[in-house]
DNA sequence: AGCTATTAATAAAT
DNA sequence: TATTTATTAATAGCT
């Protein structure tokens, strides 16, 4: 597509090879930003040049930092490079593309990749939030609850065995155990290694990759993690 | 370049746009390659779709995750080869457990599955919720003054246009949109035909395929100003 | 998925 | 380095 065709190898010549640097390079961000607009994709494109030099493109409703992160809580993607295509398999791109809509509604759960949404909707997602909250709260409340009353148990059980001691703290325990009283604890301390990937919320904050096998607190081996 | 010149705006038929998607896909990353090989370059291409699936490039000596952490840290050299990527049969499981840990994950966040989770787990969700919540309102806040913004424009346009009727009311709508004024409205009613949709939130049902084309941006009409 | 008429990108020249 | 122009390359609309 010039005055004759070249050969697909690097250009030895330097100074045309800058100058081709620098004209495709302006064609692949172009044809970039064309994609994005038409086909309502998010696009980034990074390029160091043979001098190290770095240049980077992102769509414009973006930004490089957003399409990394992006791409980072991405782990297991389609790879289809520029030689054989998998493209077939109905049931695996079914697959793929449930994956990709469970992704967006976590990370917009999470308060990631809110553009393009209108006011009803990110209304309506508060909303489902909200609802969340109201039910993790619920659910803390009774886990608390059945906490206490093991530990009230617990020292019932104890104050018998040691010949009644303190026998009015057994009472005021037991009374509290039932009832709807206010509860108040101070678990909010995070020493936090990293319960988000024991809880599967991986937050995928940029350059998170290696996975340190930590461990934190108690049991629960139900959990799921997300790797 | 082809039958006829095509408006460089976001391509509303989704058939076509799909199509145009996957040919110039191929075409951005065939550029991307050229350049790469001609001038020496490390190139990586983060394409997501419209249906928020993946797609990747990467020069053929380097790897995604070389150029990405390149990027992050950008006054580095380095320039050799990595890893090759190879993708298996198995491929199909890993989806599949792929999705249900979103699934697990997405369910919780909207506070089921929360049986097992100890009192610190849930904790933790609660917060990752309220992080969610508070993006949310964040772009509902923004999104809101854009509208607002747009909505006084036209109202001075308007003004105007229809030779200063009401000029005092130009004024006031004009005072407003500048500032940080409390904003309230009433968009919850749902007349709703499919909002999850678009949200990315239907989780569990996975079949549905059709896009119902919800129209509720801009006309504004139902915005509320006070003060 | 393939097939052309056209447009767009660009290699070489200036 | 910017502009011009002859060619090749990409692709929009069809099928």
């Amino acid at each position: 597509m010039g005055r004759g065709k070249i050969e697909m190898k690097k250009i030895e010549n330097i100074s045309s090879r800058q100058v081709t640097f620098s004209k495709r390079r302006g064609g692949l961000f172009k044809k970039a930003e064309e994609l994005s607009i038409l086909c309502d994709a998010q696009v980034g494109v990074i390029v160091f040049s043979s001098t190290n030099r770095l240049y980077k493109f992102a769509s414009s409703t973006s930004s490089m930092e957003k399409i990394v992160d992006r791409y980072n809580s991405c782990p297991a993607d389609s790879s289809e490079h520029a030689t054989v295509e998998n493209l077939a398999e109905p049931e695996v791109n079914a697959l793929k593309d449930e994956v990709a809509k469970l992704r967006l509604v976590t990370g917009r759960m999470m308060g990631k990749e809110l553009d393009g949404l209108d006011f009803k909707e990110l209304q309506q997602l508060e909303h489902q939030l909200t609802e969340g909250i109201l039910s993790v709260k619920n659910k803390k409340e009774q886990v608390l609850l059945e906490l206490l009353e093991k530990s009230n148990l617990q020292i019932e059980e104890l104050g018998r065995n040691s010949c009644n001691h303190y026998p009015e703290n057994i009472q005021a325990a037991r009374k509290s155990s039932g009832g709807s009283s206010t509860v108040v604890c101070d678990f909010d301390r995070e020493e936090d290694s990293d319960t988000s990937l024991r809880l599967g919320l991986s937050v995928a904050t940029s350059q998170k990759k290696k996975v340190p096998k930590i461990e934190c607190t108690s049991n629960s081996e139900s959990l799921m993690v997300l790797d």
